[in-house]
DNA sequence: CTTTGAAATGAACGCATGTTCAGATAAACA
DNA sequence: TGTTTATCTGAACATGCGTTCATTTCAAAG
């Protein structure tokens, strides 16, 4: 047998990337094989390669496609004024992504050392770019006298490490909604860099 | 040829673990192989099972081993009494102990999921009582009136994510110095919980 | 009803994996 | 000096890996 009824280029392509990062959240990239993400699919190994040249090249667009929606994700989004504002819009902005996608948050702070050298450098620039989000709300607050922050870059890295530890341990359907732990984590960004 | 002059049980044991722990750190544990480990030490892969009973086993006391470690060295530090005194007692601690240690906070933080389920719940076990100790500083500073966090898990989960991020960005001799990390940290720790 | 071509199979490729074990070696002891 | 024993080698084992490709299937176009 080949080809099943109503099978299509269309519906397997995306069915093998949301696979793969189902797969790779739970076990590891280099953990899960391509025969496990053929089965997870319904479909044998030889099939996937009609829809990415290789597997690292399925973490890759995986990693990239995450961080390409994280930046227009955070343009589309309306922001603040004032520094105080900003940040209130970017912590909550940041809870509430990367709550809706554990799997491609989980990869992409995970799998970093599975990316070939060039492959690395492109997320490692996107994620960069979208640190100096952060680092410049926190910058234009310590200028304003709004923030008090001996180091702007510190500051960032620990409030990013903070906010995106949420992962680590909500739980939908938990003791707090999301607007709650929201509300509270903004409330510990805030008093953590105010001046 | 077979056993090299000089060598003894003794010394290739921890040289093993060690190569171990340098090459999860770096590569991943599903990504480093038993020759790839046994090549670092300077032997066979055979020569391996004499130190470790399989591959699992070696990844479960590296991670038991310094989970044991954190507890022990928390443990043997003198804490100060009130609430603020412990807390910034804490934050130095988990800051210079991390930092200390940058391969396996790496791998304990990463390499859960190649954990079979007993070893699993081994070293969560180990992990709670650790949380355990920063949550009940805070529910006590709470009840003191010293601190202000609406939920203390949170709170305490927001901490440790936000002081064990620094592994991911200091690097030995670079801007800032170890004492001024930790006390920038213990800055922002104390006013994002403060009353 | 026939032709076409995208979509998938299934077998094969060379190579790497974790683990075992009989045999070799050299240090320690008699 | 001869014997013992801890230590290590090197080959082998079954199994699984990523990837390729000739072949088969089937929906749609003519």
């Amino acid at each position: 047998m080949a080809r099943k009824t109503g099978s299509h280029s269309q519906i397997t392509g995306p069915r093998v990337q949301q696979a793969a990062s189902k797969l790779f959240a739970r076990h590891g990239f280099a953990a899960v094989s391509m025969r496990q993400i053929a089965a997870e699919v319904g479909v044998q190994a030889g099939a996937l390669y009609l829809y990415t040249p290789d597997k690292q090249s399925l973490l890759f667009d995986l990693m990239q496609g995450h961080m390409q929606d994280l930046l227009a994700a955070w343009e589309a989004q309306k922001k603040g004024r004032g520094p105080l504002e900003q940040l209130e819009a970017f912590v909550r902005f940041h809870i509430g992504f990367h709550l809706d996608r554990p799997d491609a948050v989980f990869i992409a702070y995970m799998e970093l050392r599975n990316l070939s050298e060039e492959n690395f450098a492109v997320i490692e620039g996107l994620r960069k770019r979208y640190e100096d989000v952060l680092e410049g709300i926190l910058r234009e607050g310590q200028q304003a006298g709004v923030f008090a922050v001996p180091d702007t870059k510190l500051a960032m890295m620990a409030l990013i490490a903070m906010l995106t530890g949420v992962n680590t341990w909500y739980r939908e359907g938990g003791r707090l909604s999301r607007d709650k732990v929201e509300a509270i984590y903004w409330d510990m960004a805030r008093k953590a860099v105010a001046a």
